[in-house]
DNA sequence: ACAAGTACCCACTATTTTGTAAGTATGAAG
DNA sequence: CTTCATACTTACAAAATAGTGGGTACTTGT
């Protein structure tokens, strides 16, 4: 979180869920809890240092879980949080969109 | 746009409307189009650059159509395609979600 | 004895994104 | 004749974000 104050709903939101990485993982998370290693295989092309930064920061924000089982070899399990899975929801349109429009999307231009 | 393909629709929406201010330029346009200095008003807190920068990078991808008069002083209008009310309707809940919880949003711990 | 697996942390570097300040063209107003 | 306004552009600086390679602790399997 950066911003004390925002000028609309969007604003905040896109303050929670922005970067490269948040909203893909709470989208990974939807389904089911997940321990480290397999959230890590499922977003794709996150390193550990990453995913454990990001998670941090969501669990900070109240938007998921983080269950530490106290054993060797560590175990740790993700889940979205109730709060979390308000967002989500709210996520869902974008990500239809998304998929509705992935080959225009794909097709945009890069630089 | 980063990326060439994408792990899901939400991954690839948020290459589309990600950053700090590309949700928030479409949604300011979302009633109606605006030159160029009252957008910058609306949105608040961007600088010029950013939003040329911004507003560009969204033509290109055919969210938002820019009409330029070959006036002097100039002037230039900026609207949602069609394409781009179809974003901005699918960002509405996560508007929605940030507006509802906007208390929670800006009492996050921040560092 | 030794490597493998887990979920990290730390220091360091690289890349990307964002911001700041200045300059440009032209006409109208004072 | 100087200033103001518009919608930019450019060069440069700063800050945010991401990646790399190393190390840790302990257990199980070879």
């Amino acid at each position: 979180m950066k911003k004390v104050s925002y000028s609309c709903g969007l604003d905040a939101a896109m303050d929670v869920v922005g970067g490269k990485w948040k909203a893909l993982i709470l989208w990974h998370l939807h389904a089911e809890p997940l321990r480290f290693g397999e959230l890590r295989r499922r977003v794709g092309g996150i390193s550990e240092k990453m995913l454990t930064q990001q998670v941090r920061e969501l669990e900070r924000n109240g938007v998921l879980h983080r269950e530490v089982f106290e054993q060797v070899p560590p175990k740790v399990i993700y889940s979205l949080t109730e709060f979390g899975q308000t967002l989500n929801a709210a996520l869902e349109p974008l990500g239809e969109w998304g998929h509705r429009h992935m080959e225009t999307i794909e097709a945009m231009p890069r630089d």
